[in-house]
DNA sequence: CTAATACTTGACTAAAATACTCGGATATTG
DNA sequence: CAATATCCGAGTATTTTAGTCAAGTATTAG
């Protein structure tokens, strides 16, 4: 199975698009101190996530990346797919060539597993986890940090 | 998601030794020549399995593992967690720390996703797999190879 | 009793994948 | 034209995986 936390920070790093996408295009830079993920990595994972569809990019002072579509119509699997190439617990990547070219013995398991999860997946859209309360929760945590940081100085120690 | 060959070769270990049960104690070499799987990773992987439980060992000639109980009551997710420690889809092994301490914006999706995947091997057992058609073909293909390779010989060759 | 079989254990290692970094280029805005 | 921010490819340290190797112990057949 591959799903590593580049998988996990695509879709970490597109929930936190949808969550900001009322105020234009998001910088990787924002995406980058709230989610606690390096910039350079983001580059590569976005790459690939404009190249799937899923976003568009505004280059340029003040420009950044936006959903390109609406998030009810984004799936997680979308984004998995995109970055990961494929959801796939199977060893042979489909093939049925497992075994020294034939088909192992547990292959049919493991393909079954395989569309299970991509369906689980596929079911969930970036708009449903926005509604999430823990989500709304984490969120609003992450944001006043951020606020405290860039915004007034908590006390004259500075 | 920790789901690779280590977990799969457990599986498939399992299901032979499942589908062979009824000839006593199955040694590791008629596995590992059946399934195409190494010797000694086998016991690595049989030393988790016996001291989880699901297996238990005769040692001497004519020794071998047996499974611990019927395989209806042995499920997929039993040998993988006993192999591969946790099914577990987060990047936190479900510590919620996973930005810097405090929970990210994703955990309770992949907390979601892992017990999605869980439920779906608990619900297999191995005698389930032995009863599958595909498994079944599989299964006849594989010994009738090994007859080939240790009994008549084929031809005056050799 | 002894030789062969087969499990048992732990340490070690090559190879692959992962999770990045780095340097520089290009486009856009003010 | 200077600052911002995306774009792109190559390179690399770390970790994990998958597997080897060596030495041992228990058991049984003969």
């Amino acid at each position: 199975m591959r799903l590593t936390t580049k998988g996990r920070y695509a879709v970490t790093a597109m929930l936190d698009l949808a969550i900001h996408a009322s105020t234009g295009p998001i910088s990787l830079a924002e995406i980058s101190e709230r989610q606690g993920i390096s910039l350079s990595y983001l580059e590569q994972l976005f790459s690939k996530l404009r190249k799937s569809g899923l976003v568009f990019s505004v280059r340029g002072p003040g420009g950044g990346y936006s959903l390109s579509r609406v998030g009810d119509e984004i799936f997680i699997a979308q984004i998995i797919d995109a970055v990961n190439e494929a959801v796939d617990a199977t060893g042979c990547g489909g093939q049925a060539d497992c075994q020294a070219g034939e088909t192992c013995l547990t292959h049919h398991l493991w393909t079954d597993l395989s569309s299970q999860i991509h369906s689980f997946l596929s079911d969930i859209s970036l708009s449903s986890l926005v509604e999430r309360q823990e989500v709304k929760d984490i969120s609003l945590r992450q944001d006043s940090r951020i606020t405290e940081k860039s915004g007034i100085p908590l006390s004259t120690l500075a």
